[in-house]
DNA sequence: TTTAATTTCGAGTAACCACTCGAACTTTGT
DNA sequence: ACAAAGTTCGAGTGGTTACTCGAAATTAAA
């Protein structure tokens, strides 16, 4: 038994299947943001498919935009971001996979293409999130064309720092046009055919 | 004098001032949705610009949906779309050019990021808009890349269907980034960068 | 079993939304 | 000047929004 100095009990913390409860909220605004974009989205929408109040689910995260933060940063946790997990994977086959992988997962790619994208309007609470998700990701892809460039595997006139950009942005773009049309979009050709230029064979 | 067969007079048509405040609300949504997007954004928002109530704005476009496509539509009469306006000129002067040029006109690349991501979510407005626009621009640009091809002037390995889909993929993922940090993109250099690599010199 | 903390929710709030209606006011061809 | 059509807007409508409050129900530690 604990007790402060003030007399009273300490804090109990969360019951048991509040962490269920916690995740089974955050992957049912996954669904709407994806669906509907945050402003578009509504705590009632996801309420209504967790199959609880409007009330409850804000004791829970006590703001729409406290929701919005968990749901990307479970994003994080929960799949890739294009990195090689073994070392002996090359950059080419570590995007491709990542790329392929995400095609499978509904509302991945619905999800970061609506909310980056909405997140440079006004004091979007993404905004934050997804600046620093951008340097993070240019940081390590500089550093993966760095690499290669030491080892003379680099195309020549490639500025590594412009390709991490590049990288990125063509695979961001590629996304956006496979919503639109999933049938006559490769998104991992696309990125496997800029890589293949970029890098020479070894 | 015209009549029409029921004795009633012909309609008068608009007025003469009718244009220009047309197009100042055209003008004032642009900025409203390009800083808030299309459900950010509120018609009260954009009758506060024009310095009109939000009734008489509806008087000249009936509903939001519609001075969404006014807005878009308009955009496209007055910037161009990175192709060439001298035939003399080349595939990458032209797409430079307008890179350029976007970078000079506020609102445009938040405008276009923010309303294209958007409009992949329910049932938005603008989602034609956008699909037919992607379409139009790959027919465009793989008409020259095959050119270029036929010139023997792409490089080996490249197709030009998958290139034509890469430049407007690359070109709208660095955007976005320029958007959330626009000192650290150079948006002109890595669209150069990309045709350079795949365009070989003449 | 007691007891307090956690979880749930019904009811309400104030603000905002796109949009309607009807009546005034302005323009303009005759 | 007349009259019809175009324009403006105040007032409202029904709906939704995120969020608050207080109280009941549930859980679990002692």
């Amino acid at each position: 038994m604990t007790t402060n100095e003030t007399g009273t009990r300490a804090p109990r913390g969360p019951y048991a299947k509040s962490k269920q409860r916690r995740e089974s909220i955050v992957m049912a605004a996954h669904e709407v943001f994806a669906a509907h974009g945050y402003r578009g989205g509504s705590l009632q929408g996801v309420a209504d498919k967790v199959g609880m109040s409007q009330t409850s689910l804000l004791h829970y995260f006590p703001s729409k935009g406290d929701l919005l933060l968990a749901v990307l940063n479970w994003r994080d946790t929960v799949t890739g971001d294009g990195g090689a997990r073994d070392p002996r994977e090359s950059l080419v086959d570590a995007v491709v996979r990542q790329a392929r992988f995400n095609e499978t997962v509904p509302g991945v790619i619905e999800l970061y293409t609506v909310l980056c994208a909405e997140s440079v309007t006004d004091n979007h609470p993404g905004r934050d999130y997804f600046t620093q998700r951008y340097e993070g990701l240019r940081r390590s892809y500089l550093q993966q064309f760095s690499a290669l460039a030491d080892a003379g595997r680099l195309r020549p006139g490639v500025d590594p720092e412009r390709a991490a950009a590049s990288l990125i942005a063509l695979w961001d773009g590629i996304q956006t046009q496979w919503l639109m049309a999933p049938e006559r979009i490769d998104m991992a050709g696309a990125l496997r055919d800029y890589l293949d230029m970029v890098i020479l064979p070894e």
